[in-house]
DNA sequence: TTCTGAAATTAGACATGGCTAATTTATCTA
DNA sequence: TAGATAAATTAGCCATGTCTAATTTCAGAA
């Protein structure tokens, strides 16, 4: 869960200039006030800074955090789609597999995707 | 999941001609009371028949799941050998994968498997 | 500057999947 | 065949992640 949320909001801040509740609910699927609950796990986690009723931001660790999974999710989605797959099936895919992708199988994704050089 | 149940089920029949609750708790790395609990939900999902105290067996909806789940994760982890990555990573990531491969995803994966021919 | 509508939060419920401790059952051995 | 032991179940707890309904807060328009 983390590392959807963080992921997200790294992108939300990047893209929008701010994250916010309501946008993150849209786009992951769920209900505002999942979003409310979770955001604040992820404070408590040392994730994410805010107050409420406020836009959020990422702590040096939810960044770091965010850094990472961003690459991951970069790096499987650009795999797959070298395999042929369409691009809104590699988003789908990637979104699950991002997260059981050890470190070894995503050098060997990035190894496979070298000769292409299609990705970021 | 039920995926994983199912999956470990056909195989404990399989090698060892029965499926047990200790054995299926060793095997998924939770405690027996974990797996009672998940083998009643099963029973209710119409995958598995079994009287208590018994050994489980699976219905034939339960089967077909099994059937399903095994092609995917052999298919999963004879890709990523196919990349290169060891046996043991291999499996470790294809049981999280294997879970979030699209059937797009997998005849991808059976596609660029093809010129190796070195899976079952 | 006040008010109103959208956003956010709170409260409380539910499902899933994990655990420990205690109990029950089946089986194997003496 | 009677116990002992290992397996399984029950009871009850916890964490996570989701929801709806009700309430609170904020910010922009009047
Ligand atoms: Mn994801
Ligand atoms: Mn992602
Ligand atoms: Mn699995
Ligand atoms: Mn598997």
């Amino acid at each position: 869960m983390a590392e959807d949320y963080v992921e997200l909001i790294a992108e939300l801040i990047e893209t929008r200039g701010e994250a916010r509740p309501v946008e993150i609910a849209e786009r992951l699927g769920v209900k505002p006030p999942t979003v409310t609950k979770n955001i604040s796990r992820l404070k408590t986690a040392g994730l994410v800074r805010r107050e409420p009723y406020r836009a959020i931001f990422l702590t040096d660790a939810g960044q770091d955090l965010a850094e990472t999974c961003r690459r991951r999710h970069r790096i499987v989605v650009a795999f797959l789609l070298s395999l042929g797959i369409d691009e809104e099936t590699a988003e789908r895919d990637a979104e699950g597999i991002e997260h059981h992708v050890s470190e070894t199988t995503l050098e060997a994704f990035e190894k496979a995707l070298k000769p292409h050089r299609r990705y970021k």
